[in-house]
DNA sequence: ACCCCTCGAGTTCT
DNA sequence: CTCGAGGGGT
């Protein structure tokens, strides 16, 4: 029997032979298994098929065949990739579109940082390679880890496909790294080696990739790092992540000791003091763009000097000191065959454009959101149509315009639906807003799926396997209604009567790792449930506040029932709350005014031990925590926003009026009315002097 | 009565 | 990613 044959003593004809044998062998097993539900060999048989594969593959990667089974039976799983938590967050950057947007980021950090017309502020303009972001982890010297961007705040360790690359040092001198250093940077194909990858693909059969940025992705992510040294990566540094010492002050002294190290860095760089200079360095690019051996979506320009960025900190998710500047996006035409409609979870009828589908920017779409009725009329888009379509951030497809010269005879405009299309309630439009929504309610089964499938997704209860298609499938079969149904799914499940039995494709080991993923959800803090729950206007963060102020479900509960006469004193507790106002509680007590809703909370209160709120360890111990600050008149060394920031860096809330509440005011120059209130009701006064000590000390007096 | 910001809700494709 | 609405401040 041919599986006894070493695998270093085949030759080529005979690896070949063998890779097609077992390429039938394995998918003959792998149906019986999945689709039949009756297994011939033993899971070790099949494993010990799958991994001769590999190792031959790994042996002759020239051989490997389109429709290899390592393809395909490694490829479903991101399980297979251990989550790791990013020390410092990846995070996204802002966007520009136009030299306007350029010039406002310029002047916007000038007045942000108070900067004297004669004060310089440099800038580095690099080059955005449109690969995918990777953060190096050495510890002295040492690469021990890789991870993917992921959601910025945890990705997955590809460590083991990220040696594979050839352009990445795994050792750094030891004498001149500290003992944690973070190399982020991108990983990247070029467009040659892409084009070649691609032929000979093809040339065999197989299927090739949109874009260099799916083929570094797809590589990077390959479950058999075998398969990833197989494609031609590179990798660019462009940051630091943590460092357990600094290393450098600014930009320029980052790119020179990268360098230095034996990373690549994107080139050209370049400092510029201003924004015509940016403007400058991005029309040289845009230039040259079709002459790089690379794909780039775009410049960056970011702060140089490591201080001014400290100074700069971050809005919601973004530095402050750098932007994006995108070139245009790609536009393609094609031709809208329909206006379709869908139902959202709060009954939001949303119109969507089916498309004949067409390549953007190296992606086939066939489908572009329309927004609303409103966007529809503004456009003018009709059905029979032809539009330019492009991908918003080289993401998600647009409707961008119609080309009305090549309008046919007797279309019509975009009429709304009336009626629902999925239940037939009435569908109407509230006076002053722009979504027409579903009457249905709880009738409506589009709702109620998409309901289910808000619960069930990554914010919220996060249960994977649990997608829209299986909701649909047990939905249909009346074994999930409610939240509660699915965790009832598994002792259902014994006595075999669920409809994944009926799933092709589906056996035991299917049913069990959604179970699986199911009890691993039993516990859930509060703010979760209640996030899970779909209220209107309450998402994570707002569920976050809740959750914060009412600490446990039964009081929540108690504090929505008594808040219920929208006057009382549990109401004014309500409103009470910061960002919570009165329409965002009037529809959270509207949702507890239901009672079909309270026996949903009921019946998922049995299935879930609900997690009290527990506050996160406080990021800076400050004196300035929870301390309520006013400033007024005008600074001089820091601009009022810097000087708000700064103070909610340190965990002080900063307000606009002087108030009983106010822990203190700080006084500029030509301060009014607000410093003698202050001094009327015996607030402590600071000079600016006394706040830029405090804020320099970190809040410590 | 405005303006700015944050949040929510909707969306595509791999 | 985009848009609209709500909240809070000017």
């Amino acid at each position: 029997m041919s599986d006894t044959v070493a695998v270093e003593a085949l030759d080529a004809g005979q690896a070949a032979a063998e890779l097609e044998r077992l390429a039938a062998l394995i998918a003959h097993h792998d149906r019986l298994y999945h689709q039949q539900d009756r297994p011939e060999i033993d899971d070790a048989a099949f494993d010990a098929l799958l991994r001769r594969n590999q190792a031959i593959e790994a042996r002759f990667p020239e051989l490997r065949r389109p429709d290899s089974p390592s393809l395909r039976v490694g490829a479903a799983p991101a399980a297979g990739f251990r989550k790791v938590a990013h020390a410092l967050p990846m995070l996204s950057l802002a966007n520009a579109f136009s030299p306007e947007d350029v010039t406002d980021f310029v002047t916007r950090l000038r007045r942000f940082l108070s900067l004297a017309d004669d004060e310089p502020l440099v800038f580095v303009a690099e080059p955005k390679i449109d690969g995918l972001s990777c953060s190096l982890r050495y510890q002295d010297g040492r690469l021990v880890q890789a991870a993917t961007r992921g959601d910025g705040a945890e990705g997955e360790d590809v460590t083991r496909n990220i040696l594979t690359i050839a352009d990445i040092p795994r050792r750094l001198p030891a004498a001149e790294v500290p003992g944690i250093l973070e190399v982020r940077g991108e990983v990247y194909m070029t467009r040659p080696e892409f084009l070649e990858m691609n032929r000979q693909r093809a040339a065999l059969g197989g299927e090739t990739f949109a874009n260099p940025r799916n083929a570094a992705a797809g590589a990077v992510r390959q479950l058999n790092p075998a398969i990833t040294a197989s494609r031609p990566l590179h990798f660019f540094g462009y940051a630091l992540g943590e460092v357990s010492a600094p290393v450098a002050a600014s930009h320029q002294q980052v790119r020179a000791r990268l360098a230095g190290w034996g990373f690549r860095l994107n080139e050209p760089a370049r400092p510029c003091a201003d924004a015509g200079a940016l403007l400058d360095y991005y029309r040289e690019i845009e230039a040259a763009r079709p002459e790089l051996p690379y794909d780039i979506d775009g410049v960056v320009y970011k702060v140089d000097r490591y201080d001014l960025r400290e100074r700069l900190g971050f809005v919601s998710r973004a530095p402050r000191w750098a932007i994006a500047h995108k070139f245009p996006a790609e536009q393609a035409r094609t031709r809208l065959k329909a206006i379709l409609v869908q139902v959202g979870r709060t009954g939001a009828l949303t119109p969507v454009a089916e498309l004949e589908p067409v390549n953007v920017g190296g992606v086939m779409v066939s489908r572009a959101t329309l927004h609303n009725e409103d966007e529809i009329a503004r456009k003018d888009v009709r059905a029979g149509d032809t539009v330019v379509v492009q991908r918003a951030g080289d993401v998600i497809p647009q409707v961008v315009r119609v080309v009305t010269a090549l309008r046919p005879a007797g279309s019509e405009p975009y009429l709304p639906p009336e009626h629902c299309p999925e239940c037939g309630s009435l569908a109407v439009r509230e006076a002053g807003e722009v979504v027409r929504r579903c009457t249905g309610g709880l009738i409506c089964p589009a709702q109620a799926m998409e309901r289910l499938r808000h619960f069930v997704s990554r914010d919220a209860f996060d249960i994977e396997g649990l997608g829209e298609k299986i909701i649909a499938e047990f939905w249909a079969d009346e074994m999930i209604r409610r939240p509660g149904d699915i965790f009832r799914l598994a002792a259902r499940d014994r006595d075999r009567l669920t409809p994944l039995r009926r799933r092709p494709g589906w056996g035991d080991r299917s049913a069990q790792n959604l179970f699986e993923a199911i009890e691993a959800r039993r516990r859930m803090p509060l703010d979760r449930v209640i996030h899970a729950l779909g209220i209107r206007q309450i998402g994570q963060a707002t569920a976050r506040l809740l959750a914060r102020n009412y600490l446990s479900c039964d009081n929540w509960r108690a504090a929505m029932a008594a808040a219920a006469d929208r006057e009382g004193p549990a109401w004014q507790e309500l409103t009470g709350i910061d960002q919570i106002g009165p329409a965002v509680a009037a529809d959270l007590l509207d949702f507890f005014a239901e009672p079909h809703n309270l026996e949903v909370l009921d019946d998922l209160a049995r299935e879930v031990t609900i997690i009290d709120y527990e506050p996160p360890a406080p990021a800076v111990v400050s004196p300035l925590a929870g301390k309520t600050v006013v400033f007024t008149g005008t600074l001089t060394d820091m601009s009022r926003s810097e000087a708000k920031a700064r103070a909610e860096a340190l965990g002080a809330k900063v307000t606009g009026s002087v108030t009983g509440k106010t822990s203190f005011v700080v006084t500029g120059a030509d301060s009014g009315s607000k410093a003698t209130k202050a001094r009327e009701l015996g607030v402590t006064i600071l000079s600016e002097a006394d706040w830029l000590a405090l804020a320099a000390s970190g809040g410590h007096p």
